[in-house]
DNA sequence: ATCCTTATTGAAAATGGTTTTCATTATCAT
DNA sequence: ATGATAATGAAAACCATTTTCAATAAGGAT
């Protein structure tokens, strides 16, 4: 089943009501610019890409949004090392291929990767089942993150 | 090659010195908490259990220790979601068993899982040799995360 | 459509883990 | 021992993120 972003559908609407938030202009605008970038944001990102055109939304509100697209397992929180953290759709909702991130500690180069991914998926579906059972969790995301440094910083590094 | 901890070996000491940087007392004294820990430590904890028996160590050199060895590889460290970094020894040094992550968002509780390690492992040896050769990457550590509700806090909500 | 309750919001202030600064001390090659 | 300089502690600075609080907007009930 195709994931519908539009409104009204049982799309980012639907799943807003679902938990019982308002559907709200913010989130709205929020969402469509987490939609139409293929990079990782920082909140900061967002909330200039989102003043272009909604000058009145607020930095808070886009930390308040994000906070609960994450927790409604939307978006996934990244902590790349920098102290910011950056933001992506979830894969389920994303049109982004599935990829995993490639860190450079000295540079702060970050890689998407999408290869070797399908050994990885059908690991992560057995991993899930077999953690979901014995330890009763409820997985809502999934990260792999592989660092070390890239190569430009490896030939500096005498 | 079994890894050797003590003084003086090749162990931590020649890393240090390997890098250029000096052997200290401070340092000596970090390594040995996070080596008799079997849990990952915030900064703070790692102070406060210095503090004990070396009162004289201040939480900036704790902090600047612990860069030094995520830099180098020997330590990891960890974004659970809470405000703070956690560190755990790197596998290669540690006597705790390979293992990896499982975060409950709501509670904060860190599972550590060693089930379906194996698979793992051998996926993630493929992977980084594809991903060093391709993108000429010095891989220095890879982490897994899933995060989600565990039993608790799943179960509360209604 | 109009009320009314209450979730949402923006601006400003507060928070708090981590970094910087800087003067002092310890390490270690010579 | 000596000297160059890396390492250190305390205090101050930093800065991404949160909290506060009064104003506004959503959306069910009327």
């Amino acid at each position: 089943m195709p994931w519908r972003g539009g409104k009204g559908g049982p799309g980012w609407e639907g799943h807003f009501r679902g938990c019982g938030y308002r559907w709200t202009v913010s989130r709205e605008v929020i969402i469509e610019v987490l939609s139409s970038t293929r990079h990782h944001m920082s909140a900061e990102d967002i909330y200039h890409a989102v003043h272009k055109d909604y000058p009145a939304i607020g930095l808070t509100t886009v930390y308040r949004t994000l906070d609960l697209l994450v927790d409604m397992g939307l978006v996934l929180k990244f902590d790349f090392g920098d102290k910011r953290a950056r933001y992506e759709l979830a894969e389920e909702f994303s049109t982004k291929e599935h990829h995993h991130h490639l860190v450079c500690n000295r540079c702060g180069r970050v890689i998407d990767y999408t290869e070797f991914i399908d050994d990885e998926v059908e690991l992560f579906k057995k991993t899930e089942k077999g953690l979901s059972k014995k330890y009763g969790f409820q997985i809502k995301s999934r990260m792999i993150q592989f660092s070390g440094l890239c190569g430009n910083c490896n030939r500096e590094q005498k």
